[in-house]
RNA sequence: GGGCGAUUAGCUCAGCUGGGAGAGCGCUACCCUUACAAGGUAGAUGUCGGCGGUUCGAUCCCGUCAUCGCCCACCA
């Protein structure tokens, strides 16, 4: 059978992935590690599409998933996906707004929610796919939605238990209000931004007074909610005034002049206006002073009647109104630029405006203290560990968490109010009447939870938890606490952390016990990819292009513990190259394939002990490297033994026997070629799943079952030659250096050239004897002659020396000897120098003194085997200049 | 303002507990050599950000400065 020059990545994908699946190959099995390795997938939103972030978590975990299946483990790898409150129904309320001209407030909730749900069925989830195309190797069969109702049992259950417990309570707070939305959202998802603003300064009068206090504010519309003016009591220039009132401009309301240390003497003027209904530092001085909170908002961000003249006008007119009112009062006084964070909606990116709300809010205090201490206790640990800070930093100062949303889409927050007698109570299911006075008629509120309630009860919630029968078939007890969890930094307080405390706080137990935090894909240039940079790149794209496995390895490879990957589509199309490489190595033992033994043979030649000592070695490597999240270690490995050990070399040496007469050579060589290749494949496989599939269907025994669940390759300590692997070095530089002659003299390739080659080396020369066929077909040499070093050297000839040979080009006619002096005296340098250093170093009485025995040991060999070349190559030049 | 991280070949990055620096891509020259031109062979390139210190010895440890990035806090 002939097979194509290239590997079609295509059909191998769509081919293998529905073998797999329909064959179940990734239902968690009790395998012969005899322990279970779990993974819970970060669920992607529901109107997500696969960026490269997705791409990279879904490769850097099915690899691990992939690792520990073949190493017997029993694994679990848990899809699901995530109802995005927020941006789920920002879509469809767009759609709708497109498509009918209507907003959702023209349609009752259970109608609108109907649409979402409908929307849902048809363009949600296309993401899984996409993971599909990835070669993600999930049980689908565990596969969950936020919004199922099994995952709504779990939140009711938490949800009411914090409840009674007294941590989950209702309050009229200040709130991050993002009025595009029209919710209140969390701290965790305001952003900050840097905003060129202005300094506005504004005089304020003091009553019964000339005295006009100068006050500093960079949004001046929020005068109209002003309750107090506050000066550091400290200040000698202001205190005095404390306890005055002052009459702030344009609503001309009396306000009292307070002392409050919280007031920074240096910073803007000295004076503050206290406005405790818009900023958050101000409605804590007006809890201190028990001021008036006044709202002068309205929900959409207009004014309210407080707005006086521009109510219902935006607070960006206002502003305008209130600056030109102000100059008119001349009240108004200079005005400075200036440079200030401003917070913004992460979602709608508009600028967010504290407003006193009524909101319900976690307290998180002891739940993040538990969090902290199981990081301390290392019952869970990070790879890297620095990002723990990250994760400390936040729960040592933890703020309550604002967990209502005024939204429709999500678990609406499950607390009823009787509408007789007013009682307030949570409850798992839908009451038919009061619990006090069994009033009938029963309100349930209408805010839903932030998205990341439901996400923190993730681990638990998908398998099983609160329902015993679920729990026991989705194997609960074996899959929890699971084994990691693969995130991105970006998410460690919106995610990790909760989840941290979620676990702990309803089951007595980490929900992971390690975090891998991988890098934030960028691109080449470690820009942040992005739709309006258009900078981002597809993996769809990708794959098309490439190969699911070339896109696989490319991230892997770049996934260790660094903070940024930048990506740049030509190191896929390099690793597209690569498994290319793979495909044409096959191609080249597949003809021989008949004639290999299923196991290793008992004889073993030099070369062959060779790939298979190098192939243990980077056997312990990756299995090493695995455990670690080492990933760009262990991919580098594979790649460098296979095309320097594997193809560069083996395939070469292995030629002249393969293509020879001696059947039993032949068949040994067959044999370890299969073996060794065997290997490779289990080793590529978590990295490049399809391509190594796909060969191993070649290569198999019929016994033996798919790739995907053959033992992962260890390390196997009667496979270790380290003698063969030196003498293979100096194999290998014996052909470096004819070719290096070739190359000197312009000699072309194909030219076959007869060569001398003069060692003391004793095994080396049996080594060179031994292996003759593969050093002519290798070096296209017509012949070689290995003798003593000393006498006989030839006369007209090139020379290039070795650690431990001197190898001669004998050339007819006439040579350029100026040249052939010039070289080794290029090379006698080089080797001088770098024998100087050890030179030096041996000479050095306290490096002898103090230096651990092993270094002198290694810098005297060195300096012994560069001493051996410097005396060659002088004998060498000597003669030359004779 | 507080914290974290980075600075190594043209680019992207490795370099584990200190023993004179590596990979991939790119580049140059020559080769369509019967697995592979998505290939082969040979090759060039680094004051390891600056300055001090510890040490027999520093890319690695300590101090300091510079530049860049990220996170947190702060709408006076």
């Amino acid at each position: 059978m002939e097979l194509p020059k290239t590997y079609d990545s295509k059909s191998a994908e769509s081919k293998w992935y529905e073998i797999w699946e329909k064959g179940s190959y990734f239902k968690p099995k009790k395998g012969k590690a005899g322990k279970p390795f779990s993974i819970i997938m970060p669920p992607p939103n529901v109107t997500g599409q696969l960026h490269m972030g997705h791409a990279l978590d879904i490769t850097t975990q099915d690899a691990l998933i992939r690792f520990k299946r073949m190493k017997g483990f029993e694994t679990l790898f848990l899809p699901g996906m995530d109802h995005a409150g927020i941006s789920t129904q920002v879509v469809v309320e767009k759609k709708v707004k497109q498509e009918e001209g209507k907003s959702r407030h023209d349609f009752t909730r259970e109608e609108f929610l109907e649409k979402i749900w409908q929307w849902k069925k048809e363009y949600g989830g296309i993401i899984i796919k996409q993971q599909k195309a990835m070669g993600a190797s999930p049980d689908w069969d565990y596969f969950m939605f936020t919004m199922d109702k099994e995952a709504n049992e779990a939140v009711n259950k938490v949800f009411v238990s914090l409840y009674n417990e007294g941590l989950i309570y209702q309050d009229d707070r200040l709130v991050n209000w993002d009025t595009v939305l029209q919710s209140a959202i969390s701290d965790a998802e305001v952003e900050y931004k840097e905003v060129k603003g202005k300094f506005y300064h504004i005089f304020y009068k003091v009553k019964d007074s000339d005295i006009k206090l100068e006050i500093a504010t960079t949004r001046p519309e929020t005068l109209l909610g002003d309750t107090a003016i506050a000066v550091n009591p400290n200040d000698e220039r202001w205190n005095s005034l404390i306890g005055k009132k002052a009459i702030v401009p344009i609503c001309n309301r009396e306000v009292p002049i307070i002392g409050d240390e919280y007031v920074d003497m240096e910073k803007g003027t000295g004076c503050l206006k206290v406005t405790p209904g818009h900023d958050f530092n101000d409605f804590e001085i007006g809890k201190r002073h028990k001021l008036e909170t006044i709202n002068i908002l309205n929900l959409d961000g207009s004014l309210n009647e407080y707005g006086l003249e521009w109510a219902n006008k935006s607070t960006k007119e206002t502003r305008k109104g209130v600056l030109k009112k102000l100059e008119e009062l001349e009240q108004l006084g200079d005005i400075k630029d200036h440079i200030h964070q401003v917070g913004h909606g992460d979602r709608s990116k508009t600028v967010i405006e504290p407003i006193l709300s009524k909101q319900w809010f976690l307290n998180v205090h002891d739940m993040a203290e538990r969090a902290v201490n199981a990081v301390e206790k290392d019952e869970t640990k990070f790879y890297p560990k620095g990002w723990e800070n990250t994760y400390f930093s936040w729960l040592r100062e933890p703020k309550d968490w604002c967990l209502s949303r005024q939204l429709w889409w999500g678990h609406q927050i499950p607390v009823f109010t009787c509408k007789s007698c007013n009682k307030q109570w949570a409850s798992e299911q839908h009451p038919s009447s009061c619990p006090d006075c069994s009033h009938q008629e029963i309100a349930q509120d209408p805010d839903v939870l932030d998205t990341w309630f439901s996400s923190g009860l993730w681990p638990f919630s998908t398998l099983g938890w609160p329902d015993p029968e679920r729990m026991s078939e989705r194997k609960f007890d074996t899959f929890y606490s699971t084994s990691v969890l693969v995130t991105g930094f970006d998410i460690i307080f919106f995610w990790v952390a909760r989840m941290m405390m979620m676990g702990l706080k309803n089951l007595d137990k980490v929900p992971f016990e390690k975090v891998y935090i991988h890098a934030i894909v960028r691109d080449k240039e470690g820009r942040k990819m992005s739709k309006s940079l258009g900078n981002g790149i597809d993996p769809l794209d990708m794959i098309e292009h490439y190969g699911a496995d070339a896109l696989r390895y490319t991230l892997a490879a770049g996934s260790g513990y660094n903070r940024n990957l930048n990506l740049d589509s030509e190191r896929i199309a390099g690793y597209r190259n690569f498994i290319n490489k793979i495909w044409n190595a096959f191609r080249f033992i597949q003809p021989f394939l008949n004639d290999a033994d299923p196991k290793l043979p008992d004889q073993l030649n030099h070369h062959e002990r060779w790939i298979l000592s190098e192939l243990n070695m980077v056997t312990k490597q990756v299995n090493e490297s695995m455990e670690e999240f080492r990933f760009d270690d262990s991919c580098s490995q594979i790649y460098g033994f296979v095309y320097d050990k594997f193809c560069s070399w083996f395939i070469e040496v292995s030629k002249n026997i393969l293509h020879g007469d001696d059947q039993d050579l032949k068949i040994q060589r067959a044999s370890v070629l299969k073996f060794s290749f065997k290997k490779v494949l289990a080793l590529l496989h978590p990295f490049a799943p399809y391509i190594t599939e796909e060969l191993w269907s070649y290569l198999k025994d019929p016994s033996e079952d798919l790739l995907i669940v053959q033992d992962f390759p260890e390390y196997d300590s009667s496979l270790d030659f380290k003698q063969d692997q030196d003498l293979m070095n100096n194999f290998i530089e014996v052909i470096t250096a004819v070719r290096n002659l070739r190359a000197n003299v312009n000699i072309g390739p194909k030219e076959p050239l007869a060569i001398e080659v003069f060692t003391d080396h004793n095994e080396l020369k049996q080594y060179l004897n031994d292996e003759t066929e593969a050093l002519k077909d290798i070096g296209r040499l017509k012949e070689i002659t290995v003798k003593t070093k000393g006498l006989d050297r030839p006369k007209k000839s090139v020379m290039s020396v070795t650690s431990f040979t001197e190898v001669f080009l004998p050339l007819e006619g006439v040579i350029d000897l100026n040249d052939q002096i010039g070289r080794l005296e290029k090379s006698l340098q080089k080797t001088e120098k770098e024998y100087s250093k050890y030179a030096n170093k041996l000479k050095n009485e306290k490096f002898m003194k103090n230096a651990p025995d092993e270094v002198v040991n290694e810098v005297k060999q060195n300096a012994a085997e560069l001493s051996e070349k410097l005396k060659a190559i002088r004998e060498n030049l000597d003669i030359f200049k004779s």
